[in-house]
DNA sequence: CGCTCGTTTGATATATTTCAAGAATTGTGG
DNA sequence: CCACAATTCTTGAAATATATCAAACGAGCG
């Protein structure tokens, strides 16, 4: 196992592995994927839209964002990713990609053939159902962002993508859901609220001075979690996070009370 | 075939058929499937919020809805179901339900137990790669109307919802997409797009006065496709609706020209 | 025929956008 | 390591799309 986590793709195992429970085929199978590394600078693009993709990319490090246009030209983010991430199983499944997929921080990406992961996935069930599961709950969360958008105020919602992205940070072993840096500029923390970056710096501001969150640079430093949670009417729920498998947070302690 | 079509799970097998080519082999799979029919009734609840679902639903006739429900009470559509759709392989796989599904209108659903959906995805290659498109281009429609309510103002998002709900309604062969009966009230419709019930209703009308809808009753018909489409900002790509395969709609005469 | 649910309409309120410009931070080349 | 350029962030004032409140109208149903 220790040789594992030296691998490569040990990120996309350890991500496969919160969602089913794999053996050491499994693993095994997974590490063997064929693939090739890639270095990729901030605000490269990994996928395009229309473009017909034939290697599904994992996140090694850095992070992304899927986004997309509007007639207007007016864009909107749909999703953040990062360590373990797989960026573009829909497009290289589907066959055409629908939505635009770019770094967001310089970062590192395996790319594998589309071929050796529809090969996996059903040469091992145990795999497969992970790679299904990873795709459903990636729908809970879009789901959860459509009602964030739809449904919650300025500050609501720009709380609510805090809580996610703090929490998701670190079920990715990538820092304390209390204190961590933000990989995106408040332009593009507009996009993915759906408001102008003049009312989200606002609302940021409003949230700093009601001492919700503390920011230092990019960092933001959550002093009260729970009533950070209260105020972005965040219930981690649909992230599917398990909460009885080892090597994953305990989500149950960052449910705050109805 | 035509004994097939008989057969209650017929709409469930036209639709993976939609997304990945089976042979006899997976078809009559498919149609051995275990299951029980139940006949549900307007606004009937299909599955609950953080119940243990063990059963995957799957429409047969009738329209279904998902939704959620943010902290004040305020709730969103999440998506339309109709004929052939899986009402919650989400669910049921990742064993607890993250939003509620709901009839529209009255509707006949075939209940089957989650396992036999496991095995048969990993006993047919093709049928599992057909369910996992299933819940892939359901992600791409919600990615879609992330879009639409983040980015698009009130009318375009309405007449982009007519236009995707056409196109889906003419896929599953329930009439034609240029008239057809909306299942849904304006209250509803307006939980779909993050709007007022009232404004939607300005919005209907005035859409109507424009002469891109005409509506008696809940019946709308388009005189115009592209005009109404091009309102909408809509392009069906999202949908990942097949253009090669037979017997499904060429979707190109729908793409409105940039 | 009366009742309930859905639709329509008007007047007013407000959250968020838009426009515009200045301050601060980050990056870059000499 | 400094100076300059380029982002990114901050702040204010005015504009607007959509929400809210409230009430009447119409249609389907028992």
């Amino acid at each position: 196992m220790s040789q594992n986590s030296q691998h490569s793709l040990a990120p996309l195992l350890r991500k496969l592995g919160s969602w089913q429970e794999l053996d050491e085929r499994d693993a095994a199978a997974v590490l063997a994927l064929p693939f090739v590394i890639r270095d990729l600078p901030a605000s490269q693009f990994v996928v395009w839209e229309q473009e017909r993709a034939q290697h599904c990319c994992v996140l090694l490090s850095g992070f992304a964002y899927r986004h997309k246009e509007a007639g207007g030209g007016r864009r909107q983010m749909m999703s953040i990713h990062m360590k373990g991430d797989c960026l573009d199983l829909q497009n290289s499944l589907l066959g055409s990609a629908d939505h635009n997929v770019q770094m967001l921080s310089a970062g590192r990406v395996a790319v594998i053939p589309v071929q050796a992961i529809r090969d996996i996935a059903f040469g091992h069930p145990n795999v497969g159902m992970a790679m299904w599961c990873e795709t459903l709950v990636e729908g809970s969360i879009f789901r959860e962002w459509i009602l964030n958008i739809g449904q919650r105020d300025a500050i609501t919602r720009i709380a609510h993508l805090l809580c996610e992205f703090a929490v998701r940070l670190e079920c990715a072993e990538l820092g304390k859901h209390t204190n961590f840096a933000l990989p995106i500029t408040q332009d593009q923390l507009a996009e993915a609220v759906s408001l102008t970056p003049v009312h989200v710096n606002r609302m940021l501001r409003s949230l700093d001075s009601a001492g919700l969150i503390v920011r230092t640079r990019r960092n933001i430093t959550i002093p009260d979690w729970h009533a950070l949670a209260k105020v972005g009417d965040f219930h981690p729920h649909y992230l599917h996070v398990n909460q009885d498998r080892e090597n994953t947070v305990t989500v149950k302690s960052l449910v705050h009370p109805a």
